[in-house]
DNA sequence: TTGAGAATGATAATCATTTTCAAATATAAA
DNA sequence: TTTATATTTGAAAATGATTATCATTCTCAA
């Protein structure tokens, strides 16, 4: 059972057809998905599926804390699993000239992050991290 | 004559009553503002001004990077100066319990960054760092 | 099997933002 | 200055993403 049924379970909401068709793309999308993309798919498995339904499980996810959703300026927003529901976490680096996202991984930034949120005064629930920038010539 | 002023003049670019107003609230604006806030503060300064010309204005200073919007999630998104408008350059901690949002800066976060972007390839140009936390009660 | 509550899809409503457009204003040319 | 042209403006309409509504359909425990 993937990670999402079994919160879902472990909360007493119930595992319906709609709700694991966007489980499905979810858990098996590699990176970063729109909404439309997960109606999309999400609607190959279940034929019936409205886009209201992948909104309100979409946001279900996001306020269980397995699911994230990141926004960029001009770029349509993703969704993409968060360090909760998956193992990886990483970060973003935005293309300024053609606007695609890379990811990156950094224990020593997050390790400073928490530093300067406890000298701050906070204790450090989650960060959100963006690079923007252009790709070097000389590689 | 302000920063905002002597770029719309270099870039020819004719400074109105209207964009002179919203000029005028966002220099002197002490820190984060929403397009409500600039509009109804500009129009004390120029009664017929419309909220088009606020979101027109706005977004040609963020396109000649000079301001910058932060969307937070579930929080109307704010303005402020970038570092080319502004001296100081900082980052922002949201509270979870009550979205309020602090300022810090941190050289040495801007060096890693800028190191972590070379590693990847890219030449940074910008970033924006959010950290969510929970206030510390033992201080 | 049944009945109360939860979930659903279609549609309408909402909200921030952008576009349209005719009128007003500024700018340049003569 | 007068005139012609281009830019800017505010109001209103259009848009696009998201949320709310609501009648219908499903779930599942009794």
């Amino acid at each position: 059972m993937s990670v999402f049924e079994k919160i879902f379970k472990q909360k007493g909401i119930s595992l319906t057809a709609s709700r694991l068709a966007v489980f499905n793309v979810l858990e098996n999308a590699s990176g970063h998905m729109t909404i439309n993309g997960i109606f999309t798919a999400a609607k190959q498995l279940d034929p019936g599926l409205g886009l209201s339904t992948v909104y309100r499980t979409v946001n279900t996810l996001c306020s269980l804390n397995l699911l994230e959703k990141h926004e960029f300026p001009d770029i349509e927003a993703v969704y993409e699993k968060t360090a909760a529901a998956a193992k990886d976490h990483h970060h973003h680096i935005i293309d300024r000239d053609n606007g695609k996202i890379e990811e990156f991984s950094s224990c020593e930034l997050d390790n400073l992050l928490r530093k300067i949120a406890r000298q701050n005064g906070y204790d450090m629930l989650g960060h959100k991290i963006e690079i923007y920038g252009k790709k070097l010539q000389n590689k």
